[in-house]
DNA sequence: TTTTAAGCGCCCGTTTCAGAACGATTATAA
DNA sequence: TTATAATCGTTCTGAAACGGGCGCTTAAAA
């Protein structure tokens, strides 16, 4: 498949996202490794996610938000109740599949 | 490396957020197949997600939620106005290494 | 000040994942 | 109602992440 390049406000995104799980974690007067050790996951994972690296996977950063005492932030990350976009329609009349129209030029 | 299962509370997170990416998309009316080509990524790695397998990637979280506009969300997760542990301590004042005490017996 | 280990950059082998493709099911549009 | 495509379950393979280890730098503790 063909590669694409991270958007740029992805990329601000998860940087901004490490330098926030570094902090968290120097609160807690944590070290990276004891964060690793307890996260169950390496040292170097954890370095990587502090760093912004987009590869890291999302197993790893609810671990470590566990960890952390954010598991929260993370389940309710598109909670309903905020999303003001969602709220123009109620959640029981959604389709369980998007199909698009025939003529009309839908998306 | 030993093998850590996934503890309940992170497995229940990854599935609550899978669920509210399917939700949020729906309300957008895109298709997983349409989700996936805008967001630069495979129709099985959308699946996955709303699915709440563990393995997915940051970054293609990232590109779904910047895709259904909602990119902030994960930016700010663990934005510092809001981390109640954190506010105890400056920032500035902050160390770049935590380094545990001698005698005392610290975590 | 000296000591020491936290953090970083790098490399490498193993494990795992992402993406594609297939058929089957069934919700949705007409 | 019928037609069709959206979703799901599955399998497979190349690619990439994960974790461990090493040495170096230097911040933080003594």
């Amino acid at each position: 498949m063909k590669r694409y390049p991270v958007p740029e406000p992805v990329a601000r995104a998860l940087a901004k996202l490490g330098r926030d799980i570094s902090l968290a974690r120097r609160r807690r007067r944590l070290s990276q490794a004891s964060l690793a050790d307890r996260s169950g996951i390496g040292v170097n994972t954890v370095r990587r996610l502090e760093k912004g690296e987009p590869s890291g996977s999302i197993e790893h950063l609810a671990r470590i938000l566990y960890v952390l005492g954010e598991l929260e932030r993370l389940e309710n990350l598109l909670d309903t109740g905020t999303d003001e976009v969602g709220l123009l329609m109620m959640d029981e009349d959604l389709p369980e599949r998007i199909r698009a129209r025939r003529s009309k030029g839908a998306l």
